[in-house]
DNA sequence: ATGTCTTTGTGAACGCGTGCACAAAGATGG
DNA sequence: CCATCTTTGTGCACGCGTTCACAAAGACAT
């Protein structure tokens, strides 16, 4: 720590890897969780395990915020979740706003977890006058006409939109006007924003198909298998053989191009 | 490409990359919006951009799956449909389960995502036995003493848990022994499981502390820029100069362990 | 004080994903 | 039938992220 002043710049202030600060949340609760039972330090190895991560890289992604860490003995748990919550910026609260507040966003309104951190629901918006003043989690619901002024009364850099997808981009571009420059949209839309502003997609639809698509795979391998047991688990592996498939003409619906 | 034929086992058969199956839902429902309006073809570069994506990137998810397309003229919009919901095995029914009917369960159960694709919502399950019999999203709750009988009856495969932390290892243990092979995780939690069973996972809490760490840089980037003069509303955003920080040792809590 | 033992921090190799740039393929017009 | 023009499919290079493996650092016992 002899410079300890200026080595910041390269090293620290912008170095961190996206997907090092994807995880910094997960070792965050993790660290939470050991906190609450007061253990004092913990290894790489045993936080590694508990946040289901390779050792090795929990270890590198900690290098890319500074030598906390004693060797031979592991990391200070209290200093850690200090150190994390800062970079993360959780030391400070974050106003966010819903818009949308459907069976989604009210859920969301009503979820714990937001609180927990650093983040403060400021307020909640809908397009639907009939939902105007009605309360939602504690918090009266406020129709889209002050969207504006409630951005800019609160400071709001962060928004939540839970709206059907028809009304999501209309809704980012107000919002990122207004001065938003993080958004996480569950709407199932691609938004389009302007440079320098966050866009994060949570698409409940999508993570299913990613599902249904490995669970293709897996009962095509599984029939491929059992079906002559010889010829290989992934001999069959795809559609290939498995539903109505094989011939480069025969599984076409019947709206073939050619 | 004169040969056509015997090129599959290497390039096709098992070939596609995650990241490719992850795009492959955006696309669809791309190419399903085009194919509401009738639209009877459409180029990479224009179907990129309803996604999102760069030209190239789609082209070469698209060549995982085959060569679909017609040079000069773009790729015929309802067999792409077809070929990409037979590949992520969309053109069968997947029965899924809801374990933890709270908020974001009930939310889950109400969502209009689920069915439109090819997943339909089998049965919604909660441990509390006063919801049991009450109608969610015109389901009725059942317990989650059922859960194994559930998941034969229905031949559920895919599990969806958003029941609260403490609760998930288990649940997700039970729905693993009753043989489930996917699950997607709302809860915040890491959930461990036997190989062969995919968890995907969906945090809320995550990406808005992801999106608070990339706010905070921005920040204090321009805090930065402006240190100068006026500095502003945004100067003591950051953890940098506002709170208790600067010196290696000045901005540690108390614990420090050194 | 010295040696041993544990655990961190990181250099280096590897693999995956991305994007460029272009040749091949086919449509279209003369 | 040939030339031109559009758009696909892909070889190649590059950069990011992951993992291995090990030297350096410090705790701890003797």
């Amino acid at each position: 720590m002899a410079t300890g002043r200026t080595h910041r710049p390269a090293t620290r202030s912008r170095g961190i890897p996206e997907a090092t600060v994807a995880r910094l949340p997960l070792y965050l609760r993790a660290l939470t969780a050991l906190s609450e039972r007061s253990v004092p330090t913990v290894s790489s190895e045993e936080l590694a395990a508990a946040a289901g991560v390779n050792s090795a890289k929990l270890r590198k992604d900690f290098s890319y915020l500074g030598s906390y860490g004693t060797r031979g003995v592991g990391y200070d748990v209290e200093y850690l979740v200090y150190q994390i919550s800062r970079e993360l910026g959780l030391t400070q609260d974050w106003p966010v706003v819903i818009v949308g507040i459907g069976n989604l966003g009210a859920a969301l309104a009503n979820y714990g977890g937001f609180a927990s951190r650093g983040f403060r629901v400021a307020a909640l918006i809908d397009a639907d006058p009939a939902m105007a003043g009605k309360p939602v989690a504690g918090i009266p619901v406020q129709h889209t006409d002050e969207l504006e002024k409630i951005i800019d009364d609160n400071g709001v850099s962060i928004g939540v939109i839970a709206t059907p997808a028809g009304a999501a981009q209309q809704v980012c571009d107000r919002l990122v006007a207004a001065g938003v420059t993080s958004i996480l949209n569950f709407a199932p839309t691609v938004l389009s924003v302007p440079d320098g502003v966050d866009v994060r997609k949570v698409d409940l639809s999508i993570e299913l198909q990613i599902l249904a698509f490995h669970e293709q795979r897996k009962a095509g391998e599984e029939a491929a298998a059992a079906a002559s047991d010889g010829a290989g688990p992934v001999a069959a592996a795809r559609g290939e053989s498995e539903s109505a498939d094989k011939g480069p003409d025969g599984d076409v619906p019947a709206v073939m191009p050619a």
